[in-house]
RNA sequence: GCGCCCGUAGCUCAGUUGGAUAGAGCAACGGACUUCGGAUCCGUGGGUCGGGGGUUCGAGUCCCUCCGGGCGCGCCA
């Protein structure tokens, strides 16, 4: 929580250790400087001018110049009634005043199924999304079908069909340099066979006919896109196709429209972004000597449709690394359309390595040696599998082991957290076959056990958690929190009986905090897409 | 060669934007229920935060430099 007193930046946050408080800031030690006094004087200056607050229990300095703040237990005790009272919405904040934002993620070309290489953007935008929309933003989630006049490598997955299909009909046509092993291609073109016969076997093999067989199976492709997202449990609101933007003259009234600002000109018979002006290092080509438009161009289009034409506020796209070069240019052209670069940005995820035996196991789509996103979560789980993808930073490499991830016995921080749940849900159940009389008004003043008071502490920092790792585009925060509080929880359990009937006032306090405890999980699993399971 | 990301315990990773004694999970070893779920809990060992220099009250975090790994650098997408 950064602050600013004097010019001078000093934050508040919580202490390494309980016993330091629940607050404390480094103000004094950054006023020091200011003030030219030591830093533990000027906090007990401070001290002795603050005001009272009845849930300030007490102020103490520590050296070397920390003020600590302790709050009345009354505090936390609030948190666990505001809980309960706000349910499925304690979390949920409105600082995104309603601001339309859009999230493009996945688009990944259209040539196969969904793969453990190119999926890690689908549970991050997903989770992103959620996040942002529990801050109060009004979120679309898109997909960009990359299916463009230029794309090469759906030229190459086409002649890699043709090639199949011509097989099919018993033709020795070899695979093209570099064409796509997949079973799955054969099993397009079987499909292509049965329903069309051999009408196509005469079709050029050339650029041209490989995006003719392109788009005899483009439907299918997307198709067999949105089921794997659907699978992972990611909906889409929006697929939208590149070629659309061809077809539509949008491309060109894109490269116009910079042209008229003066962001692109003509040199040796192509048509150029100035993107140098807009902080890339070289200029751009929008255009090919050619006449074809580049992806940039599609991209300046698509841009314009966010932005000018939609409207949105803010968007955000999430790439993969090998697109971590293209930033620059994207940004420029955004710039260049005369749209605030700050409204774009893109987010680039890290590589996911295979891991098998111990040996990392290379990806190749073209080789055929893709792992579909769907194997792994037949063999693991949805609820592993997204689990597992929103455990890291997306800065940080991700290592996903196959053989680890296969042994469904083998220990899951996910199940750690939903056995938590599970667990409050058996306790729940308890109460109601015992005839526990459950408290209108539970005594949470009783709650004084250090672990109850950690249990709280989580309880209280929700909101706010949801807010930070929506700022800071990082879900994985809130895999760390499911972790730490089911953790805590589990302590809780191990050193307060709940159900107590000779301490009945005690125990419906305890309820209270587990049906508090329960309802942070619920919606901490609800925003990363994972079940809450009732049992286990 | 240039750009981006990474380097923290045996392994995989966090580290709240510069704070207090650097934390988890797995792996290893040793313990714990007559009652709410043992998919749990408690304890032990394990670190020159890749190396060096700098900035300051204070650096895993910021700057410089070197080393090591990943990705990218086309009128491809």
């Amino acid at each position: 929580m950064p602050q600013e007193v004097c010019n001078v930046a000093f934050d508040v946050s919580k202490p390494p250790r309980p016993e330091l408080g629940d607050f404390s800031t480094n103000v004094a030690m950054v006023l020091a400087k200011v003030a030219r006094r030591a830093p533990q004087a000027v906090a007990e200056a401070i001290t002795r001018h603050l005001a009272r607050h009845p849930l300030v229990e007490r102020v103490e300095v520590v050296a070397p110049g920390f003020i600590n703040f302790h709050l009345s237990p009354g505090w936390l005790q609030s948190a666990v009634a505001e809980c309960l009272e706000r349910g499925e919405a304690y979390g949920r904040s409105t600082l995104g005043a309603g601001k339309r934002v859009q999230v493009e993620f996945v688009s990944a070309n259209p040539v196969g199924p969904l793969h453990i290489g190119n999926a890690r953007g689908g549970p991050y935008g997903d989770v992103l999304s959620n996040l942002l929309e529990a801050t109060g933003y009004e979120v679309t989630r898109e997909y960009y079908i990359n299916n463009g006049p230029e794309n090469t490598q759906l030229q190459t997955f086409g002649a890699s069909l043709q090639a199949r299909y011509l097989q099919l009909l018993g033709e020795d046509v070899p695979l093209p340099e570099g064409g796509y092993q997949g079973e799955y291609v054969i099993e397009l073109a079987q499909e292509i066979v049965d329903r069309e016969g051999d009408r196509h076997r005469d079709v050029p093999r050339d650029q041209e006919g490989a995006r003719t067989f392109f788009w005899l199976v483009a439907d299918r492709m997307v198709e067999m896109l949105r089921k794997d997202c659907e699978s992972l449990g990611i909906h889409f609101d929006v697929w939208f196709s590149e070629q659309s933007l061809a077809d539509s003259g949008a491309v060109d009234r894109a490269v116009a429209l910079l042209k008229e600002r003066d962001a692109a000109y003509e040199a040796d018979g192509a048509v150029w972004l100035r993107a140098t002006q807009f902080g890339d290092e070289e200029d751009r080509v929008l255009v090919r000597s050619s006449g074809a438009p580049t992806y940039i161009a599609s991209d300046a289009a698509y841009a314009v449709n966010k932005f000018l034409e939609r409207g949105f506020d803010h968007v955000i796209y999430v790439w993969g690394p090998d697109h971590a070069g293209y930033v620059p240019r994207l940004k420029a052209a955004v710039a260049a359309l005369g749209v605030e670069p700050e409204r774009a940005e893109v987010i680039i995820y890290q590589t996911v390595r295979f891991l098998r035996g111990g040996e990392p196991v290379r990806l190749s789509k073209r080789q055929g040696s893709i792992i579909p996103i769907s194997e792994i979560i037949e063999e693991v789980g949805l609820d592993a599998t997204r689990f597992f993808f929103l455990m890291r930073s997306v800065d940080a490499h991700l290592d996903f082991d196959l053989d680890l991830a296969r042994r469904r016995t083998e220990e899951n921080p996910v199940y750690y957290v939903q056995y938590a749940h599970a667990r409050i849900r058996s306790i729940e159940r308890e109460v109601a076959a015992r005839g526990f009389e459950v408290t209108q008004a539970p005594r949470l003043d009783l709650l004084t056990d250090p672990v109850e008071r950690e249990v709280m502490r989580f309880l209280v920092e929700y909101p706010e958690l949801v807010s930070d790792a929506a700022r800071e585009r990082a879900p994985h925060r809130l895999t760390h929190f499911a972790v730490d509080l089911a953790r805590t929880f589990h302590q809780f359990y191990d050193r307060c009986r709940v159900l107590a009937p000779e301490e009945p006032e005690l125990s419906a306090a305890r309820l209270a905090l587990v049906q508090a405890t329960g309802q942070v999980l619920r919606n901490l699993l609800g925003l990363l897409g994972v079940t809450a399971p009732e049992q286990m």
